[in-house]
RNA sequence: GGAGAGGUGGCGGAGUGGUCGAUCGCGCCGGUCUCGAAAACCGGAGUGGGUGCAAGCCCACCGUGGGUUCGAAUCCCACCCUCUCCGCCA
């Protein structure tokens, strides 16, 4: 959500960064309704002051025992009582209406951010890793003679339709494991507050996170109300909504590893093969909250949090920084890793990692107190995967493969792996 | 699901119709005292919005939304949430 003082001020920037965003100037618009609102505020507050006044009086010619001076405050008040109520009701709508229309612009990018229409204009930053060279023609995670038999997509297909997995076997052993990791390394390693938290949330939580209003039919919700969240983002980050914390408080570093579900509404076609893309999966998040002349180291280090789960699994991976066009709703600046897939000859997105500035902070007015004195501001807010369980799984499926079709399996997991340390032709973990 | 209790400022806790945005205590900030600290004493401090160059002034906020009244933290209604007990249950 966008700050309207902010719009006021200099209209000329933020229309500029709208349209590096793709978007037409909408501040003429925005400052109309602003004015409209502020002359009805006004005029609703004048009439109140006015009623307040009177009815004080009011009360003073009661005790005097003036009743006909009270009679005539009392008729004064009555009198003004519509005007009021019709005053306040249009200084509502447009408060309203001004709210609605900020709610469904995106953030702005920052500065720094490469201006671009698409992912074509991304900008890769760093690369780690050299991919293998394969002396055979690598498969998809899916096609490895050891792996197909324990990853059922049909019987999943049964249960739940498409886009569904059955994990069984040495799978479903690697899977739990590298959650395990990741989850031990940013707690034991980089320092993050592991959190559980419900995977079922009002609509006001997703409010907050920004994937309402506009987004409604990317994610699922319950007959009672509550939307099964697509990222434990929106829970982490909502923890601080409404809340005032003390800036030596800052920087909460957390971590969650959860459920996801997503409609994947649009991407019909895409990804329809493996367990790329699902409509249920499992994913490590990292969300930070801190203060906003922060944010930017935050946001590296989070990166670096993504990144070092990668290095240790030993998957090959590029770093890119999304141009204006290809981010997020909510984002001001986003960090996609893309890790190696042989099967697919290509790098795929594994994480992103973002930061939102105030963004998010002024819809689920969450704030911190400075520790020089002055008004509580709007803290920043920082996500980000660390990494996406299953798309992990698929990278190192796919990066350990070996011609016989078993598997080798990263030295950072055999601990998790009951000392085992690769998945043989067969499919058992050995 | 049934029964009961309760939701007030950072926390605790008063306040049952008229300068109550709210007594008080703790905590917090500034000061006096002290070599320094503690204690004591003095003073300050809520959030959002509108208006103004500013000082300031005005409006709203005592779980949420309605209602009664000239006037509501206080009365009435609905809803939400929390806690306790019972039942059921992973």
């Amino acid at each position: 959500m966008h700050d309207i003082r902010t719009i006021r001020e200099n209209p000329a920037a933020f229309d500029a960064a709208l349209s590096r965003r793709g978007l037409v100037s909408m501040s003429a618009q925005l400052l109309a309704i602003d004015e409209a609102r502020r002359a009805r505020i006004l005029a609703a507050e004048t009439a109140q002051a006015a009623q307040n006044a009177a009815s004080k009086e009011a009360g003073g010619a009661k005790s005097r025992g003036d009743e006909a001076e009270f009679q005539r405050l009392r008729a004064f008040v009555a009198e003004k009582k519509d005007d009021i109520a019709r005053l306040t009701a249009e200084a509502e709508a447009q408060d309203a209406a001004l709210k609605t229309a900020l709610e469904v612009i995106p953030n702005l990018p920052l500065d720094q951010v490469p201006d671009g229409a698409d992912e074509a204009g991304n900008v890769e930053i760093r690369r780690w890793g050299h991919p293998r060279n394969f002396d055979f023609t690598p498969k998809e995670h899916f096609e490895i003679a050891s792996i197909a038999a324990q990853m059922d997509f049909t019987r999943a297909a049964k249960l739940s339709g498409s886009r569904f997995v059955v994990l069984q076997g040495a799978v479903v052993r690697l899977h739990r494991a590298l959650g395990q990791f990741m989850l031990d390394t940013h707690v034991n390693d980089h320092e993050l507050q592991e959190t559980w938290t419900p995977v079922l949330v009002k609509s006001e939580t997703m409010y907050g996170t920004g994937n309402l209003p506009k987004f409604a039919e990317d994610s699922y919700q319950t007959t009672n109300g509550w939307w099964l969240v697509p990222t434990a983002e929106v829970p982490l980050t909502n923890l601080v909504a409404g809340e005032i914390r003390d800036e030596a408080d800052l920087p909460i570093r957390m971590t969650a590893h959860t459920q996801c579900f997503r409609s994947e509404a649009g991407s019909a076609g895409k990804d329809t093969s493996g367990m790329l893309r699902q409509h249920q999966f499992e994913k490590v998040e990292m969300v930070t909250i801190c203060t906003p002349d922060t944010a930017l180291a935050e946001h590296d280090r989070m990166t670096a949090c993504a990144e070092a789960i990668l290095q240790k699994l030993g998957i090959p991976y590029r770093t890119i920084v999304l141009c204006t066009g290809d981010m997020g709703f909510g984002s001001q600046k986003t960090h996609d890793i893309e890790a190696w897939l042989p099967g697919q000859n290509k790098f795929r997105e594994i994480s992103s990692v973002s930061t939102c500035g105030q963004f998010q902070a002024r819809r689920m007015n969450a704030r911190f107190r400075p520790t020089a004195g002055g008004k509580p501001e709007f803290v920043a807010t920082l996500n980000g995967s660390g990494l996406a369980v299953g798309r992990c799984l698929i990278a190192v499926l796919e990066n350990g493969q070996q011609a016989d079709g078993s598997v080798d399996l990263p030295a950072v997991l055999h601990p998790y792996l009951g000392g085992k340390t690769r998945i043989s032709a067969t499919g058992a973990l050995v």
